[in-house]
DNA sequence: ATGTTC
């Protein structure tokens, strides 16, 4: 196991750990450290992690955990960020590479009719507003045993079963309700994306999986309903600042106690977002069974696994050796799940991960959590400055990339990104995590 | 990320 421990001092209410080799350490920016610092010194606050690609944010930075005590503590909408539960779904198909590769431009075509994408597009899908409210306040088992998209077997493979328990609509603005609405069933746009992918290295056989076996890979998020809900809150924690005698250490991590009336009111609608992202990847899902289905019929497709990346969970974890109830923030991490894997997804057109803890007494330290995937190394603006499309078709490789709108294709260019490996070696040399399954992508369909 | 800049 290795961090960098900084002990608790001045304002700061606990320490804060950053695993990173002494290599990686140096690669982090001071705002992101400081944005750590920060959220230590925020009522309550029990722990703070970084992870080893941490990066700056809002409030907390990409790659940041932040605990608080479920009794005295506080929630932080900006600690969760506007991307509620964006997070990554694997599927598994019975198919192995040779029986797709023949169709595979087929396929992709039928997906990118299928499914909309990219910036303020809406869903082929009408929902009423009761179904709507269920879907975002019940989560998975509604929207599959009720509406049917998908099959019960597809529940248990996701993060707390697909379903936030406490989500309630009352505390979400008409605003949000009527712009989610319309997008239940949108990939989205920026880094969200949908991939084929191949298996093409299992360094465990206990993942189930068969080198040559074909996945499929789903990022988004909540789209505008989670980036409103976000919004809405974050305002009104600014403005209630006074109210709690609140001295933030910056705006951006303005925040509520748990048990206060707007902390709660958070709380349900953050719930409510993150019910409505797990819908959402069931949804394209449902999309991607059908259309595969249509090319080759009798394909039987499963969920491995469904997490989220920037999300607010009550949790038990251990502090200073005593069993806590936490309310643990995560903004681009992850939680392994209960079998102890997580999904690490690398940029569009690069290798992804399956992964499972490495060192117990690591994996505890961090509050159970790994990296959510390769960050960014240039901003959109820079990429979009730096990079030439002939670089970036180069980098693509044989990866064939089917875009929704043809626009920003350089924003997300996987030279705009992190190396994937990189990520992955740095979960190794800090004892958090260790390959189990490599995935390499066959063609993207980008949101 | 996002009907694109508190």
């Amino acid at each position: 196991m290795k961090y960098y421990r900084f002990k608790q001092e001045g304002r700061m209410n606990c320490d804060v750990r950053v695993f990173a080799t002494r290599d990686l350490y140096n690669q982090i920016e001071k705002t992101a450290l400081k944005q750590l610092f920060n959220a230590a010194s925020l009522p309550g606050v029990v722990g703070v992690i970084g992870l080893p690609d941490i990066h700056q944010g809002y409030g907390l930075p990409i790659g940041g955990v932040m605990c608080s005590s479920l009794k005295k503590g506080v929630i932080s909408p900006g600690a969760v960020g506007f991307d509620i539960n964006c997070g990554v779904r694997l599927l598994v198909a019975g198919l192995r590479l040779e029986d797709i590769i023949d169709k595979l431009d087929d396929i992709m075509s039928g997906l990118k009719n299928e499914i909309p994408a990219g910036l303020g597009v809406n869903s082929t899908l009408t929902f009423t507003d009761q179904q709507f409210e269920r879907v975002v306040e019940e989560g998975l088992p509604f929207l599959i045993t009720r509406l049917g998209y998908g099959q019960t077997i597809d529940i248990a493979a996701c993060e707390e079963n697909g379903h936030l328990k406490g989500a309630d609509l009352t505390g979400v603005s008409k605003k949000a309700i009527n712009r989610g609405k319309k997008q239940l069933g949108t990939l989205g746009s920026g880094n969200h994306f949908l991939e084929i992918q191949v298996i093409d290295k299992v360094y465990n056989h206990n993942s189930g999986l068969e080198e040559g076996q074909i996945s499929i890979m789903i990022h988004t998020g909540s789209r505008g309903f989670g980036h409103q809900i976000a919004e809405d809150y974050i305002n009104i924690a600014k403005k209630r600042a006074k109210k709690y005698n609140f001295d933030f250490p910056t705006k951006n991590l303005a925040s509520f106690p748990i048990n206060s009336p707007e902390g709660e009111d958070y709380y349900r609608a953050m719930a409510c977002a993150a019910n409505f992202a797990f819908a959402n990847r069931q949804i394209l899902t449902h999309f991607v069974r059908q259309v595969i289905n249509h090319f080759i019929p009798g394909t039987f497709i499963t969920v491995y696994y469904d997490l989220a990346h920037n999300i607010c969970k009550k949790e038990i974890h251990q502090i200073n050796g005593k069993k806590k109830a936490l309310l643990v923030h995560r903004k681009g991490a992850t939680k392994l799940s209960p079998d102890g894997i997580a999904l690490v997804p690398g940029s569009m057109g690069t290798d992804s991960y399956i992964v499972r803890p490495k060192n117990q007494e690591a994996l505890k330290a961090a509050f159970e959590s790994v990296s959510h995937g390769a960050g960014r190394k240039m901003g959109r603006r820079q990429a979009r400055k730096k990079l030439s499309y002939r670089e970036h078709l180069k980098s693509l490789g044989e990866v064939r990339v089917t875009s929704a709108t043809n626009d920003n294709l350089l924003d997300e260019s996987p030279l705009a990104y992190k190396d994937i490996s990189e990520v992955i070696r740095s979960l190794k040399e800090t004892g958090l995590a260790e390959p189990v399954v490599r995935l390499k992508p066959l063609a993207v369909l980008k949101g």
